[in-house]
DNA sequence: CCGAGACCTGACCGATTGGTCAAAACATTT
DNA sequence: AAATGTTTTGACCAATCGGTCAGGTCTCGG
């Protein structure tokens, strides 16, 4: 790979087609309809299977007109991730060490679980560019969101100190949580296959977040909040 | 897509290179041979991003090869999710009505690490195929897979009905059992990062596995069995 | 030793891939 | 209206894709 390239002239230094400074108003807009589109595409197919054609075809517009805003596939395949990763941190604003546990862990769990309902592409993008190696995010994994694990985690840490928690494993319990919230929505053909669904309901996704609420509390050795609490934040 | 085809002759109806009627020895192991070398291309390109120059070139072997053995990249994919998928039923007869709840739970966690730690490319394999849609197992998931999981379902209903274990959502149960112990295999990198290791050794898988046991039976309203059993089946 | 069928593979095919480019269209400001 | 910069796109490119095939080699029963 990346042979001589007998080409005559050396692929030039990205002729910078994009002004890239001051990215305006329409630009934006524009690059936002691309990145929708793109959006399904990766999720369906991979990087490798995606092609720009397949992308431009839903956005409905010329395939040089994606390389005009993005350059190449693999920076418009950045820019999706990018786009999403920090959505990715908020859930764990709950954590907090003056938060009940229950309190605190439940809205978690719901948090994620509303996000593999709103958003289950960009999980599958997601989940996707991390089976494959994460290439493309493997820094942000070992910095930011590492340091926010680590973060949280003295929180848990803590309540477990003051006898508020079971001593869980905190950062074991991340990634069960993790994998547990986004199941639904990577996965979701099979869940849909045993739960014998063609697709899935806000209802079952309901079920499902009691359910995990419930079990995650008992597993951190907590009360679940009486029978059932409806809804509530 | 599939235009009208100017083609001369229409695509012949597979000329049947292979007997398939009495497959060899020498066959099955060269079969074996090519499935080894897909596997990881497979898992760490998915289905669109794997080629079949790549395969050939871990295998060891021209890629006419390949063909002539499984015909097209479709048949070599599918034959390699065949081979796994019933690999993925096992941990499956540990959940019988006889057995000890927390005995039975605690064994098919420590089935589904095991997996995850000896053989995880075919869990990644599997999961980009869940991930992609199904294209191929869809048929599987609905029947095979579907039946197995109503089957102990129904174990763990009566489970809760006897009062032997928390009344749990069985299947959803499920959904999270596989997902907390597939994370390991198909993200490990992300597990890598958060934990600050290069590689997953097994004394990590170890430990979350002893993490996931307990969190399971306290989840399932279970006493874990003292302490921690160091070992044992 | 021979023939027949399984096995093997270099050369090749049309289609598609990501990406480029020059020229046209459009928008602004002067 | 002229000038300047941005946006748009059809046509095109080399590389690679999955797949085919003719013709070679190998194996083995007779």
């Amino acid at each position: 790979m990346t042979a001589p390239l007998p080409s005559v002239r050396a692929k030039r230094a990205r002729p910078a087609p994009r002004p890239a400074a001051f990215p305006s108003r329409a630009r934006r807009l524009k690059e936002q309809r691309i990145l929708e589109a793109a959006e399904p595409v990766f999720a369906e197919a991979g990087f490798g299977g995606a092609s720009m054609q397949a992308i431009a075809e839903r956005a409905g517009l010329p395939k040089a007109n994606l390389h005009y805003y993005f350059g190449t596939k693999q920076a418009l395949y950045r820019a999706l991730l990018a786009r999403n990763l920090d959505l990715w941190l908020d859930a764990f604003d709950h954590i907090v060490p003056e938060r009940d546990p229950a309190d605190a862990l439940a809205a978690y769990v719901r948090d994620k679980m509303r996000a593999s309902w709103e958003r289950p592409l960009a999980s599958k993008v997601f989940a996707n560019e991390v089976i494959h190696g994460a290439v493309e995010i493997g820094g942000y994994l070992s910095t930011k969101l590492r340091q926010k694990v680590d973060e949280k985690v003295a929180v848990i840490d803590g309540w477990a100190a003051a006898g508020k928690i079971a001593p869980v494993d905190a950062r074991h319990l991340f990634f069960t949580l993790w994998a547990a919230t986004q199941t639904y929505a990577d996965f979701d053909v099979q869940v849909c296959a045993v739960l014998d669904r063609r697709h899935l309901t806000k209802a079952d996704l309901a079920r499902a977040t009691d359910h995990l609420v419930a079990f995650v509390l008992r597993g951190c050795g907590l009360t679940p909040p009486a029978a059932c609490p409806p809804r509530t934040a």
